[in-house]
DNA sequence: ATTTGGTTTAACCATTTGGTCAAATTTAAA
DNA sequence: TTTAAATTTGACCAAATGGTTAAACCAAAT
């Protein structure tokens, strides 16, 4: 018996966990190898299925927790502001940033797992609880009352998604393409967050609401 | 000999090719394998490595070809209209759209190969041919002609990139979090043509000039 | 009919890979 | 200190995988 409560080892199991999101999301779940895990988390590996039974078990907890991270939490900020949607759309533009700049290679990972098995879709909703109802019902809102453009509300919040998440997703191809080196790249998306926002006020807000 | 030239038989390489692009979109490099490409094309898998020696050779043929694919020529379309970035916009959107409902899965592909290896880039930009210059031009002369918000013209394109490609990179995503089948998602998108359009005009456009 | 050279196939190979297991080691309770 | 349980390891295994090869096949030229 351990004095840590269930009996497992938090140090290694983490170890294990922070080596696997490494790996995985450098090579994807078909190009990762369990002894490079093992290799990047300094143990043996038989030790990862001893914590995690299978790669695909293990595999499952990080992308579970990386599907999660991918859904920044844009309530807290929401609630400071008028409830409308230029409020909404800076909330959503700042949340999304900061993750950006915290964990920029997620939304590339999780969308090629999605592609890779988009049968994982409905297990990965529920369980993240991610819901879109209350975001949309801000928008529509902003409609009714006149603030925002007469549209589709879900167009409104895809292409705030797309602004946002598409120059992380496509680095590689965009940075090559525009830009003299990674760096200079990185500090354009750096610089994105007060463009972007300013881009959708324009693209949908009512001129009066500007 | 045979009397088709170089000694190949087209029938059967085209067969490959087309089985191999295939299974590489559905499963991705690390996720396809020689046999499945084999059975896909109903051939036997030794024949793979006899037309194309290996996995990586065949993969690259298909990647380049993919990659070329992803950058829809707009020169016919733009070298119709005035110069404009309105025209470049207009141009843009569409043909990419008729590239997406063409190849929806395409975008996704290749942005998660390349993310798996984006070492690739280089010789890729070279071999295909892509090159931003030209585009980024127009986009400059519309912002010393004040049709277009001053802006980074690299914002711009990124932006339309992001907004016509996104919610195709994102299918599986996107279609379940919003939509209530696969259809009723791919009904959306293609009705965001104009919609894309006027999104992009109403954000980066002069009000005179819209 | 025979030869010739490209094409196709079944069988086979070496290596990799996820996974298992029994033994060794560590930890902490008795 | 002894003991029992959890943890860690090296050795090992079966299956899968990319790749090879020798033989068979086949169409066309002689």
């Amino acid at each position: 018996m351990v004095s840590i409560k269930e009996g497992n080892s938090p140090d290694t199991e983490t170890l294990i966990l922070e080596a696997a999101r490494k790996v995985f999301i450098r090579k994807g779940y078909d190009g990762a190898r369990m002894q490079e895990i093992a290799d990047e988390a300094g143990i043996n590996k038989a030790l990862l299925h001893y914590y995690f039974r299978s790669k695909e078990k293990l595999f499952d907890q990080i992308f579970l927790a990386a599907f999660k991270d991918f859904w920044p939490s844009i309530k807290s900020e929401l609630e400071q502001g008028d409830g409308s949607v230029k409020c909404l759309i800076r909330a959503g533009v700042n949340a999304y940033t900061d993750m950006l700049m915290k964990t920029p290679y997620l939304p590339a990972f999780v969308v090629s797992e999605i592609n890779r098995s988009p049968e994982r879709m409905e297990g990965l909703l529920q369980a993240s609880g991610v819901d879109a109802a209350f975001v949309m019902a801000v928008v529509q809102r902003g409609i009714d009352r006149g603030e925002v453009l007469p549209m589709d509300p879900r167009s409104l919040l895809i292409n705030m998604l797309g602004l946002v998440l598409f120059p992380f997703i496509s680095r590689p191809v965009l940075s090559r393409l525009f830009f003299d080196s990674e760096e200079a790249f990185m500090s354009f998306v750096g610089q994105r967050r007060q463009e972007v926002y300013a881009f959708m006020c324009r693209a949908v807000l009512h001129s009066s609401a500007l």
